[in-house]
DNA sequence: CAATATACGACCGTACTGGTCCAATTTCAG
DNA sequence: CTGAAATTGGACCAGTACGGTCGTATATTG
């Protein structure tokens, strides 16, 4: 039907890890990919994804690592998302690319029904943060 | 965040169409396609998969084209999705996929988690039926 | 018989995805 | 102050999915 990327569901799966340890305890990317059996380096780059949209903290050097930027209530499913995702906003290409790369943008008759739907899901990834899923 | 595929707009688009006419009268994938500016030979890839999977019926040769097979209110949008995506079932892999496949499943920590995510997305579309969307 | 329509398989270029490799940089511990 | 451990970041690659096209077979009707 529908489906996030791997990368999603590394970053779900990591954010996740980090949060299940003591507040502000750090966290490096090499115990998180041997724990889940996840790619090292891929696993990076989706920590450093989610490290630039500010929803956890880097620490580099000697005894870095990562740690949460916020409490985890107050990082809803969807920030973790869109912040590995980055584009990619809506379920049809009109609502967020609009007339310039959809060549029915014009004629298209689903795209307000669509909203509705839309709206529902971003809100299912919305309403749901971190601390619901530890 | 999450996207439908082309195929599944057109469709969407296509089936619209076909619901908006008197029930029974016959759609040419042609007259669909040069409507929307959609491509006529994709076009009839999605609706020969809406036809396999019952939603509509087709009719060949000279005069024929496609109907819908039941009325507007018993044809919800997951349906269409699914005739036209076939795979996909769940956001993530593993919830569809299982061990087989998926590198982390045993030791995957958002899976039950994402399961309400999943619930909710697809009551969004399993809800909405085509009646709401003409 | 000919025109019109669906049915179906093969094919193609592009883009994205998951993954790997390598070098640079920062930081701390000894 | 030196080296190990960690993040940062760019380049790259194989596989696959996607959007789209082409050609042909088959059915139906006038």
């Amino acid at each position: 039907m529908i489906r996030l990327s791997k990368k999603v569901e590394y970053g779900l799966i990591a954010i996740r890890h980090i949060a299940t340890k003591p507040a502000g305890e750090i966290v490096t990317a090499k115990e998180i990919a041997d724990t889940y059996g996840i790619p090292y380096e891929l696993l990076s780059k989706v920590l450093q994804k989610l490290t630039k949209s500010g929803l956890i903290t880097s620490h580099q050097g000697m005894r870095g690592g990562y740690a949460l930027a916020r409490p985890p209530v107050e990082i809803p499913v969807s920030l973790i998302i869109s912040a590995i995702e980055g584009t990619r906003q809506a379920i049809v290409q009109c609502l967020s690319e609009g007339p310039q790369t959809c060549n029915v943008f014009t004629v298209c008759t689903i795209k307000s029904p669509l909203t509705k739907v839309q709206a529902n899901i971003e809100r299912a990834f919305s309403t749901m943060n971190l601390s619901e899923i530890v």
